[in-house]
DNA sequence: GTCTATACGCCGATAGAC
DNA sequence: GTCTATCGGCGTATAGAC
């Protein structure tokens, strides 16, 4: 409304533009492969020092990529587990998700999967405390508990299950795997939950 | 024996000297985050320029590693090959062989499974194409004909059976699973190779 | 209150002195 | 064959233009 209002939404289109195009960037040639340079260029600011008016710097921007990520991924974890009663059901629509956000938005996935995070953040935590690892964790307990799961660590349940799918959507992104994401999904499905399953 | 032998030797000494040190330093701290002031200084060597007399240059040195890490495997591998006739046989000694390093020689598997090498060498082939992943593809190709592993498309089996087996190392490597390697290898066996065998 | 101009220190890399 | 000198480019920081 006011002119503090329209300073605040143009400063955030900005930070939105720096952010899309880091993504982009980070996502293709890496991060340390990426310099300021090639991202001022991107969102057409003259100089790298507009860059700082938004972020404290480059380690900033993948501090906000990465927490973005990990929170939509949380809310859609938190959607699906509302939507779903078993714990097959649910771990079958999350992986619904990962196999159509690597066709659709395969800059996404690839931040998620490729990047090392902890080489590009050190301070990052483990991705075992993170929010979206925890309700895994716990969509995994519940499994165990309701007899769809084998009684095992659920750490290591997860490790199983996510090896198998982590794997599979690696492999595409890298092009090892050539055909897209979907073309895999049901059978990759079917390996990671017949590893853990109860037979 | 003469001066031409004596500078060989001794330049070979450095050389290994280097990969030592860059093995350790790119393990611990990411290969970006390694200069070559810090190899420099870890090996003894007055000026950076130094190095360049072994290497053409910091690339180079990552080149080196990885190519001598997929080359010992690649022989280790072959030596499994011979010892062993069944698939199954073979598989488990290269896990055997894996969880092993992870514990006697981390940095070695923290470069193979952490190192997004992609980043790093962007000229690398695919690892579909590395030698000792060709001799994995064979191994699950003979184990497909011997009625040990159902019939699905190799590259499947090999993204399946070594999710499992990578996740596992990857999560012990990151401080996520907290016990040695070789405390989850007999489970991780069971687990990857279920997933691929003929029930 | 945004963007610009400019400078600093570190990096990887090169050329040449001895 | 090793070290000195030096380069351009990077991430970063700040002071000032509008």
């Amino acid at each position: 409304m006011d002119t503090e209002n329209k300073t605040t939404a143009k400063k955030a289109v900005t930070e939105d533009e720096i952010l899309r195009a880091s993504l982009k960037l980070f996502s293709e040639k890496g991060y340390f492969n990426t310099s300021l340079t090639e991202i001022k260029d991107a969102v057409g600011i003259k100089t790298t020092s507009g860059i700082y008016q938004h972020f404290k710097n480059k380690q900033a921007i993948a501090e906000a990529l990465y927490g973005n990520v990990l929170d939509s991924l949380s809310i859609s974890i938190d959607d699906i587990r509302r939507r779903n009663r078993k714990s097959s059901e649910q771990l079958r629509e999350i992986v619904d998700l990962l196999f159509q956000l690597t066709d659709e938005a395969p800059e996404v996935i690839k931040l998620l999967l490729l990047l090392n995070i902890r080489e590009v953040l050190p301070e990052e935590t483990n991705l075992v405390e993170t929010a979206p690892f925890n309700k895994i964790r716990r969509v995994i307990q519940n499994g165990i508990k309701d007899g769809e799961i084998r009684s095992i660590d659920p750490l290591l349940a997860y490790t199983y299950f996510f090896g198998i799918i982590r794997h599979t959507l690696s492999l595409v992104l890298t092009g090892d795997l050539t055909k897209d994401a979907e073309s895999y999904q049901s059978q990759a499905w079917l390996a990671a939950w017949s590893s853990i399953a109860k037979k």
